[in-house]
DNA sequence: GATGGCTCTAAGCGCTTGCTCACCCTCGGG
DNA sequence: CCCGAGGGTGAGCAAGCGCTTAGAGCCATC
């Protein structure tokens, strides 16, 4: 195994779930290809080449195009919402829980936000199925984050009215993270996600 | 003039300004397509069909698909910014004007959630000179939202340590109500409206 | 009632698309 | 040294793409 790989999302070896290496190779070349163009706009001529592969290689490894989409849609999905959990089940007060889920969420749609932008945007190019599965994942997460809200209310900690409208706020500010963020832009990762975990923090708290 | 029309968007004539008729017709047609399928996955015979003419037909009240994207974009993105140029310069405290804003912004981001959607997410579909102009009003609206910050710390109404961070994010958590805002979900525009305000206050205000 | 200018259509051009297929290369096991 | 299996390729198919063109219908003007 050769030496940790940094890619375009700034992340170590994100994919590195998919084998073989030339289906990697062409899941990465598609996340890529899919940030930047659209799903829809992304030939497979494009993917194949950014890969170094033949068209006809992409087929080897996917059954469709669209399947290629799902497995990044997937994967995707799959480390968002174990994020979130993570930080749900992560202990301490109400507000440092939330804080960390706004933390690690923003920085994963800001240094993967080549990859989020595929996750979250091309949902609607799945096929039914596929769509129903990841619509499900998407679910969960809200309850997660809701979970937490309704705990920091119960224990006096939030002032919150709404709660599942201030849930699909607080996702909503994270995930839109995905659209504006620029690598080479003013602010780190890091420091977005202070910057919303206070901003969300605010959003919650009592008013004294 | 005939009686007032209620479009898709809940708008009252929205696209009064584009004519002769049968170009606003195929605007329409377009702004449904692109919202639902994306700039890229829709085909100039599907909006014709939808306006009920011919592909051919399209090229005569336009030169290209790109051109009526455009057109949609620079409508939708005019609206948008006289929105929050109106609720700046609309006078009380400061933070009277950023709720008004973030009402009114919302509010056309949930109703014409169809034209947002267009007009929020497929700029990168726009050729260059055309995007840049696009570009250009964003940076105004982005200005505007700011100027109203600025005045409110000013004036010791907001605690904002980071004023182009909060106006980012900001007008992000407005955007991203095109995402998800569905008309036939459980909140109505001016409730979301509403909600946001209330939230976006919420993240400016001073502690006490 | 011929004319010229618009709007619109039927047909289709040249090209690209997602995907397939016949075949080739490489390489480990008998 | 041959073989079979599986990853890879070049060529190409049917379908669909954005867009064009020749001409039909309509209507105000002279």
């Amino acid at each position: 195994m050769r030496a940790a790989e940094r890619t375009a999302d700034g992340e170590n070896a994100p994919w590195g779930e998919v084998t073989p290496e030339a289906a990697r190779k062409l899941l990465v070349a598609a996340v890529e290809a899919f940030a930047e163009r659209g799903y829809h706009a992304t030939t497979t001529r494009d993917i194949a080449g950014r890969a170094g592969m033949s068209p006809a290689a992409l087929y080897i490894h996917y059954k469709t195009k669209e399947e290629l989409l799902h497995r990044i849609s997937r994967i995707g999905h799959d480390k968002a919402l174990a994020l979130l959990t993570a930080a749900a089940d992560g202990g301490g007060t109400a507000a440092q829980r939330l804080a960390e889920a706004v933390r690690s969420f923003v920085r994963w749609h800001a240094e993967g936000h080549t990859t989020a932008r595929v996750v979250q945007y091309e949902l609607d190019a799945l096929g039914p199925e596929h769509r129903a599965e990841i619509v499900e994942l998407r679910r969960r997460s809200t309850a997660t984050v809701r979970r937490i809200l309704v705990d920091g209310v119960r224990d006096g900690e939030f002032d919150v009215p709404d709660v599942p409208g201030t849930t699909l706020a607080v996702l909503s500010l994270c995930i839109d993270v995905a659209r504006w963020f620029n690598a080479a832009g003013a602010r780190t990762p890091d420091e977005v996600g202070a910057l919303y975990a206070d901003l969300v923090l605010r959003m919650v708290a009592v008013r004294k």
